[in-house]
DNA sequence: ACATAATATGTACTCTTGTACATATGGCAC
DNA sequence: GTGCCATATGTACAAGAGTACATATTATGT
């Protein structure tokens, strides 16, 4: 069946101009979505731009390369992971409620969804190979490292730091993750 | 030009067929190493096959599908890192000697190359999306914990391995690692 | 010695990807 | 209102990937 009338393109309806300003952060929020279900290597320009309802060339329009949008999408993970990190530590009056702090950060982490811990191993691989991420990384650590001397001694601090990691990855990995009871007794006993 | 006389390949001179009993074997060295330096997202069958001098098809012979080499080749790490763990520990005659076992376990780890450690990350990773892969990690997860509760009880176990893989995550992904010392005072700590 | 199966080798094919680019359109400064 | 420029949209292209497969050669059992 030919078109009726004289339309040139019967199947190509070029979509609607859309007046979208923000575009390029939703487009980042899109990339943290895609990193989280299917991996770094499963992140390409095509599956990100279909997760925000976006076109194709709207990609490279807002990003120079891929790269660029891996490293604005860490930087933003990390960014409002040690925000809520700090607040956390933050309010803590003395020693023991910033030690009830920690347990509450690593149960909270474990009970949401898997979503910001595979984001976190997933940066730490592709930190391994990418100086920007490995920054990233870097200033992530040192930001975590600052507020928890806040309530205790340096080495406390990067001792604890590493618990902390040990905990959430290998509760994370498990089949039968860390029951919140479990968190507070590793951290209490540590801190004892 | 065409070529002068019948010759029909004059640049394709057809590889010496090499006897090469245990390729598969020296494939799957070559994966992991491959894996070790560009990642598994930069793992293909025409880089294995370069790092083990072996051409193209030669993988598609031996494996049936480039998840099959992965799946080999992290259960080889697996396998291999178990073991070491196995013996360090097994040797122990007492708890002292099993927490010198657990801190000389963690400081060979970090001195030795960037290798085994990228590999276990990168195994993490794959894990979180490929059932076959987190088999093996739980497998390598609960040999572990088994080899830590012939001193320890279940529940120190579970914690000491927790703060072993953080000790040594963190420290490998640190630019200023831990130190053995550093090491052996946080794991001192935690037994005491 | 010979047949046969196992292994080695080279290459073609198709699909996906990053990226470049031509074109369209509407918000905003004036 | 009008023109311009930022932004939006669609598409093309080259490179690299996994995989299939035709062909060649040797080990091995009889």
């Amino acid at each position: 069946m030919a078109p009726p009338t004289g339309a040139p393109r019967p199947t190509t309806a070029r979509r609607p101009r859309r007046h979208d300003p923000g575009r390029r952060d939703r487009l980042i929020d899109a990339a943290l979505t895609v990193i989280a279900e299917r991996g770094v290597s499963g992140t390409t320009h095509r599956e990100i731009a279909r997760v925000a309802d976006v076109p194709l060339g709207s990609m490279t329009y807002h990003f120079a390369s891929l790269e660029e949008v891996l490293a604005e999408a860490f930087t933003r993970h990390a960014e409002s992971t040690a925000r809520v990190f700090d607040e956390r530590l933050g309010a803590a009056r003395d020693r023991a409620e910033a030690a009830e702090a920690v347990i509450g950060l690593i149960s909270d982490h474990l009970l949401g969804s898997q979503h910001d811990l595979v984001l976190s191993v997933e940066l730490y691989v592709a930190a391994a190979r990418n100086p920007a991420l490995r920054a990233v990384t870097q200033a992530w650590m040192a930001r975590s490292r600052q507020a928890l001397e806040r309530h205790f001694d340096a080495v406390t601090a990067r001792e604890l730091d590493a618990l902390i990691e040990g905990l959430v990855l290998h509760s994370a990995l498990s089949t039968d993750p860390m029951t919140p009871g479990q968190i507070r007794h590793a951290v209490e006993r540590f801190l004892r």
